[in-house]
DNA sequence: GCACATCGTGATCATATGATCGACGAAAAC
DNA sequence: GTTTTCGTCGATCATATGATCACGATGTGC
């Protein structure tokens, strides 16, 4: 205070006085300008000063929040795979992991519907979830729903009751049947083919991702074996989106369990402008790494310690 | 004055969208308007966002203390009192000085806080402050609070709110009672004894410094009266550390007061790891030099006018 | 039912901020 | 010695920001 507001003849030490500026303006809410009067400062010398301070690191900006950390692991996702949007949800001990990925999938996709799109569903636990949370909004903002695959039917209907069914599309078959040629014949059925090619012109779809383990829905539902698993694994598979099994770079295998899918192909998933894939857990690193890596998708929702996980898996 | 009307928490995902908010503006620089484009909100509303996250402890600007600070002067202190640390803090002559005093402890705080510790409160308008600030990161760090001393469940409360009691250990009693009789009851009582106990295992402790002047806030709120202190004064008293009266050397004097006082003593706060003092202000710098010299404290925050006055005064 | 307070919202506008540019001076190169 | 180069400075101006206002929705009490 006695010589400080003084001739500045010798500089006081450069840091000394950049913190000192930093401090009024963060903490005590000065404007640059009172700054440069009370420190004989020029207004935009104060200003150069604060970018300096920034640029330099020396004024650090802390959120103060369990999603602090995600963001960092967003924008890394977002960067190492292209994607064009990341959404990573804090870890967290208590609570069912699915449901806190149909949370956040649901507000990404309530953020983004706009009135009369269509939304395409894949197929899966977290899918479900996230249809029953956006329950409302797609009625009240008259969102058209279609399914990728055959399937969905069983959990798309408690969704869409109270709706009027005309904006909500099943195939209606399921989404693996026994038999090559049977899967073909339901593809050519008319009300069959009606609906995928719907489906190929949503605006969003919203898939879930499949790890090859003995916990995926596909083999809690009855849709394939543990021996099949078990071959698709030798094969290379690392996990899967609706039905179709791909290797650790995302490619789609061949396997003749493909053949007996009903539903869209890779190539007319990707033609859809934006898939939304929310999948997470341990289980699921390397099937979410993969899908990434292959640029299946362009939104991935996921929790904390899983994207840390994928990060590091890619870069070993 | 700051009400502690604020809400302390958020519902449950504007939590997450104020730290987008915050993390878009701060870390990736982007302006208020494009945050907006990118998460559908208007302009004017992330600019509330900004605010509010700001005014309720979310967003946390930190000065890189290595440079922080006026340096000369926390040099000499921390040399010549053999303190841990020294914070001071740029002369203001506007705007409440407790505010800003509080404003760098809280900083100190969050930057020195592990996960799980415990931290033990004193007494007064700083300390208030302080905690109030803190509120998020005690809660995100999943840090216990307890008291040093009784009443201050006045205070505690408002900033504990939301939070699970089980972290929050106050004694439940007033600072001062009546008679020395009631005072020795009230430390018999268990829940008393067990708070007590938990506090002289605290990793820190945060206390305010009072001066012997009619504006002291025992004062204020009808703990002691002036006369009292007319009488301490005389005794040698030169300010207080939780209900505690010291002599110009940091040594307690032997008050028939400080019998009637609910809390710890001076002992037993020496023997928790680091107390750490915030107090500034002209009236308080014979109190800060008594404490400082008798190695009361191990961390001194005050503001540069106070600690040139504490140089100044320790070396006539 | 109505009037009324309260809150959240966006529009408007004054102010704060930072990008750009030319001027100046110091140090280095010629 | 001159010239060049570089960096710093402040003036100017476009833009970003936040204070204020007015409106409409919501809830409350009479």
């Amino acid at each position: 205070m006695n010589e400080a507001n003084d001739e500045l003849a010798f500089e006081p030490h450069e840091e000394e006085l950049l913190s000192r500026v930093a401090w009024h303006y963060y903490h005590d809410g000065l404007t640059q300008s009172e700054i440069g009067e009370r420190l004989n400062l020029s207004r935009i010398k104060v200003s150069r000063m604060l970018d300096r301070g920034r640029r330099m690191g020396l004024i650090h900006v802390h959120i103060n929040s369990s999603y602090g950390g995600c963001f960092a692991l967003e924008a890394r996702l977002q960067e190492i795979y292209g994607l064009d949007e990341a959404r990573v949800i804090p870890a967290q001990e208590t609570g069912n992991i699915n449901d806190r990925l149909a949370e956040a999938a649901s507000q990404y996709l309530m953020g983004r519907l706009k009135d009369q799109e269509m939304l395409a569903v894949g197929w899966g636990a977290t899918v479900m979830g996230t249809l029953q949370r956006l329950a409302r909004t797609l009625s009240y903002r008259d969102i058209s729903l279609v399914s990728l695959t055959g399937g969905v039917s069983a959990y798309i209907e408690g969704v869409a009751s109270g709706r009027s069914s005309q904006n909500v599309h099943l195939i209606p078959a399921p989404l693996v049947v026994s038999q090559e040629s049977i899967a073909e014949a339901i593809r050519a059925e008319r009300h069959v083919v009606e609906v995928m090619s719907m489906a190929r012109t949503a605006n969003y779809a919203l898939v879930g991702i499949g790890a090859v383990a003995d916990e995926a829905t596909l083999i809690a539902s009855g849709y394939a074996s543990r021996s099949q698993f078990e071959i698709f694994r030798r094969q290379g598979a690392v996990g899967d989106i609706i039905g179709i099994f791909y290797d650790q770079n995302g490619v789609p295998l061949d396997l003749p369990f493909h053949k007996m899918l009903v539903g869209l192909d890779f190539d007319a998933l990707s033609a859809i402008p934006q898939v939304i894939a929310a999948a997470g857990g341990s289980k699921k690193v390397d099937a979410i790494l993969a899908a990434a890596r292959g640029g299946r998708i362009d939104v991935l929702i996921t929790d904390e310690p899983t994207a840390q996980a994928i990060i590091e898996k890619d870069q070993a």
